[in-house]
DNA sequence: CATAGAAGCTACAGCAGGTAGAGGTTCGGG
DNA sequence: CCCGAACCTCTACCTGCTGTAGCTTCTATG
């Protein structure tokens, strides 16, 4: 049997977000020793492990829960599995469109400005006016 | 005199949002009415613009905290200024970096499973271990 | 000038996804 | 048997907001 403080070594996960894991129901409740202490099987370090790398991977919390629902049901179609991991790929692809937009838009910032003082500084300048910007970054989830 | 609706609708930013801003400091107690309502001057206007521009580019509070005191003393050299926007640049691009690797491992995951059945789907195997991964993704910073 | 309703006010709670610490208990090697 | 490491619960905190409740004020219209 497995302590707590083993579980986060095998995996990289600190004790408390194990703990936090299983406040939120991701993780079941463990066994315990005597003293009150959680002891976990194999089956724990799996799920956690499983859980670990879907974060990785970038999945929310949510997400990973409807992950582990489902392979909780073997003979359904995995058809709903590729379509969360397929809606994942699409978050990550948003997201670096809209990054690679910012860092134009920061290279051009640093590029333009040559002052000396802050006065003068373009980046400034950038900051404050929007006008100055080529994109419309519009905020939505960095 | 402008009101707090008014600020919000010219910036984008929620009225919640603008008062939160005043309640960590970043921006300053504005005037109020003989009734207790906030009037803010192009000042305030300015400076939430500033703010709300800086966060669309992703900078941290922190960071936009920084660049509004560097620039209340115009004299100084503007090299802080750029030390945070470059800092703010690299972020992006680690932050690209990571996802791409992200974005590889979501589509070869995809690609690979053609099962119809739960118990067979690759996605999960995938998951459940990584050392069926290429790269190692390691948890710093999505 | 009265009044209705839009907009403002404060205070607090909650979201994701954890992390940190206080103060106390249990485990396990020597 | 003992001591220090590891565990326990509970609470608060982080970022960057957002939402709600219950009340007050402002302003446009009649």
């Amino acid at each position: 049997m497995l302590s707590i403080g083993t579980l986060a070594k095998r995996t990289g996960a600190k004790v408390q977000t194990i703990r936090y894991y299983e406040q939120i129901g991701l993780m079941p409740e463990p066994g315990r020793t005597e003293g009150g202490q959680r002891r976990y099987g194999n089956a724990g370090l799996d799920r956690l492990a499983f859980i670990r790398h879907s974060r990785e991977l970038g999945f929310s919390l949510e997400a990973i829960r409807e992950l582990l629902d489902l392979s909780d049901s073997p003979e359904r179609s995995c058809a709903q599995i590729d379509a969360v991991a397929q809606r994942q790929l699409h978050e990550v692809e948003a997201r670096i469109t809209r990054l690679k937009a910012l860092r134009i838009e920061l290279r051009r910032m640093l590029d333009e400005c040559s002052a000396d003082r802050v006065a003068d500084c373009r980046i400034l300048e950038v900051l404050r006016d929007h006008e100055e910007c080529l994109s419309n970054h519009d905020g939505t989830g960095i």
